[in-house]
DNA sequence: GCCCGATGATTAACATGTTAAGGGTTTCAG
DNA sequence: CTGAAACCCTTAACATGTTAATCATCGGGC
């Protein structure tokens, strides 16, 4: 039996271990992100455009694990400072699709060997075994609690956990 | 092995999975929270308090992981409900003390079976072994980063990470 | 005692998280 | 065809995260 079982002391709380777990890995990241004006959420999304040509603002987002009203704010300085273009999709003139430019993918192409090296560190750091099962467990735990067995109120309401969406 | 040399595929990069889990987590909890008017934050703040006698401000950010800037906005606000009374140091004007009023620690003992039963519905969710490896692998990864490798001098602090800025 | 750097807390400015409401489109039942 | 519902995105309002600047106080050296 472990402390587990006791009072959790709070320090222990599941919330907190996970915050602080984030925390200290994007303190790795973080410096070389400010450096070049950008936020962790605003690299998200140049990473996710990176992979595809163009994106509806809902993928994006799913993608990215940002809401809509959050990259309601964020893209229009991204397009400001040149880094993404957006435009109405032809079909349907309520979705709006964005993409990198020219200017955005050479960001990305500058940082990514960074952050790639950043990772490598980390990953020496906490040792490659344990990072797998870190990874195991936590997507373990992100589908045992997006599906509580049998639960299933109408809780869709807002936040969509993508467990793995479409395979690329 | 695996692609470590490329660009990881970005829904698995840690920081985001880190995310997924505790707000996959989280969303048990705040029903419950914002149903009684409170953010997570706010809960944060008077399971610390709920501990002990009284706080400094930096000791409760210490505890609750909440910058002394947000508990400058929190804290009045808490005031104004009822929850918390502030005073000032006799030895130190500097410093203010916190602590929870009668309603704070009423409000806390309404809240805590609930959050307890919440947890143990979620620890049967994911599995009592799972968990305890969670919690140790996180606890491992906290530990690990925040001393990268050649440990700088000072290792006094436990478990916490006290220091966010690189220095300028 | 006095200056001055260090310290604890607050405030301001900006960015995001969250929820609700709004506006323009599309879809579909009737 | 038409009007209501559904949909996608945006905006607004509030709360927090983050950084830097500010203020008051404390501490020590002189």
């Amino acid at each position: 039996m472990t402390s587990a079982s006791r009072m959790r002391p709070f320090e222990r709380s599941l919330p907190m271990q996970l915050m602080l777990a984030r925390e200290a890995v994007m303190q790795r990241f973080r410096p070389h992100l400010t450096a070049r004006g950008l936020t962790d959420q605003q690299w998200r999304i140049i990473r996710a455009l990176n992979e595809v040509d163009d994106l509806e603002i809902a993928d994006l987002g799913a993608r990215c694990c940002l809401h809509a009203a959050s990259l309601s704010r964020i893209l229009p300085k991204l397009a400001a400072d040149g880094l993404i273009s957006r435009r109405g999709s032809k079909t349907d003139q309520r979705r709006v699709i964005v993409s990198l430019t020219a200017k955005g993918r050479r960001l990305f192409e500058a940082l990514a060997p960074q952050s790639e090296a950043i990772y490598a560190a980390l990953a020496r750091d906490i040792g490659s075994a344990k990072l797998e099962k870190v990874y195991q467990l936590l997507d373990d735990i992100i589908v045992s609690l997006a599906r509580p067995a049998r639960a299933r109120r109408n809780a869709a309401a807002h936040i969509r956990i993508p467990v793995r969406k479409t395979g690329p």
